[in-house]
DNA sequence: AGGACGCCCTGTTCGC
DNA sequence: TGCGAACAGGGCGTCC
C-alpha cells in the first residue's frame, strides 16, 4: 500500500543510491505497467542518461534525468523500489530493472500490477496533465481550510482524493483521522467547527511519523494505528477493540471511543 | 459534485 | 486436504 510514506522512503533510497550512474539499459517484464510508452521508447529515453534529481508529487516518484525529462513511477497498492548491486538478484516480480554503467540496478518490483511507468516532460508538467493537488505533506492549516472550502460529503474521501491534495491513501487516511480524533464517516464540514489545526497536527505527526519509522509499521510510534489496523487489534491509546465499516469504498478501520461519531 | 460500485491485478487467507 | 471465494486497495470509469 505505498502512500505519501512509503514513496517517500522510496524517494530518499533513488536519492541515496542511483543518482550520477550513467544508464546501460532497461528492461520491462511487464509492458502492461508502462503508459504511454514501450520498452524501446523507455530505453531511447534512458540510455545513456543519468539521473540528476528524486522527486516526489503525492504516490508519484520522479528519477529526473539530464534529458531534461523524468522517469515517473507510481506502486498502485503492492509497488517497492529497491537498488540492487552488481553481485546481487533482483527481487520477486521485479517488473522493470534500470541497470548503470558500472552494474548496479534500480529494481520496480510489484507482485499486483497496479502501478505504472512512465515519461514525463517534466514533473511539473505530469502534475497538471493528471490534475494532482498539492503534496500532503506540509500543508498549513489555511491552505487546508481552502481546499475543504465548499467541499460536501466524507472526510475520508476528502483526504484521499488526489486532485484535492496528494499522497493519502486509505491506510493514512485512517491514521490521520485516529490522530485528529475523528470518526471516517464525519463529513468535512465538520471540520470548519473543530478547526483546521487539529487536522494539520495530525497530518504532520501521521506523515512525519511514519517516513521517520521509514513507513515500517514495527517501528512506528507507539500511539499509532497502523500497527494494530487489522481483525482483533485494539486502540492503542485506550485499549478498546478497533472497529471497521466502508467509506468512500474501502475498509476504514478506526477506534469507536477515540473518533466519536 | 460526490458516493456507490465494479474492474484491474495476484498473493494470501479463509471457509466449506 | 484441496479448491475456490473473498480480500487487500490505488486509480479509473460508469451510473445515479
Amino acid at each position: 500500500m505505498p502512500e505519501l510514506p512509503d514513496v517517500e522512503v522510496y524517494r530518499r533510497r533513488l536519492e541515496g543510491g542511483a543518482l550520477h550512474r550513467a544508464v546501460a539499459g532497461v528492461h520491462v517484464a511487464a509492458p502492461d505497467l508502462l503508459q504511454g510508452t514501450s520498452p524501446q521508447g523507455l530505453g531511447r529515453a534512458l540510455n545513456g542518461r543519468s539521473f540528476t534529481a528524486a522527486r516526489r508529487h503525492g504516490k508519484y516518484l520522479f528519477a529526473v534525468h539530464d534529458g531534461d525529462g523524468a522517469l515517473v513511477l507510481h506502486f498502485g497498492m503492492s509497488g517497492v523500489l529497491v537498488t540492487v548491486s552488481a553481485k546481487d538478484e533482483a527481487p520477486d516480480y521485479t517488473r522493470c530493472v534500470v541497470e548503470f554503467t558500472d552494474g548496479g540496478r534500480l529494481a520496480y518490483s510489484a507482485p499486483r500490477k497496479l502501478g505504472l511507468i512512465a515519461l514525463a516532460g517534466s514533473v511539473e508538467e505530469f502534475i497538471r496533465d493528471r490534475d494532482l493537488g498539492p503534496d500532503a505533506l506540509g500543508l498549513d492549516a489555511d491552505t487546508l481550510e481552502r481546499l475543504a472550502s465548499g467541499r460536501r460529503g466524507g472526510i475520508k474521501s476528502w483526504l484521499m482524493d488526489q486532485g484535492t491534495m496528494a499522497g493519502i491513501g486509505n491506510v493514512y487516511s485512517d491514521e490521520i483521522l485516529f490522530q485528529a480524533g475523528i470518526h471516517p464517516r464525519r463529513a468535512v464540514k465538520a471540520l470548519e467547527q473543530a478547526g483546521f489545526e487539529g487536522l494539520q497536527g495530525a497530518m504532520d505527526k501521521a506523515l512525519h511519523g511514519a517516513i521517520e519509522a521509514a513507513a515500517e509499521p514495527a517501528r512506528m510510534p507507539a500511539d499509532f494505528l497502523l500497527p494494530h489496523r487489522h481483525d482483533g487489534g485494539h486502540c492503542p491509546s485506550c485499549g478498546t477493540a478497533l472497529e471497521h465499516l466502508q467509506a468512500a469504498g474501502r475498509t476504514a478501520w478506526h477506534c469507536p471511543r477515540c473518533q466519536r461519531d
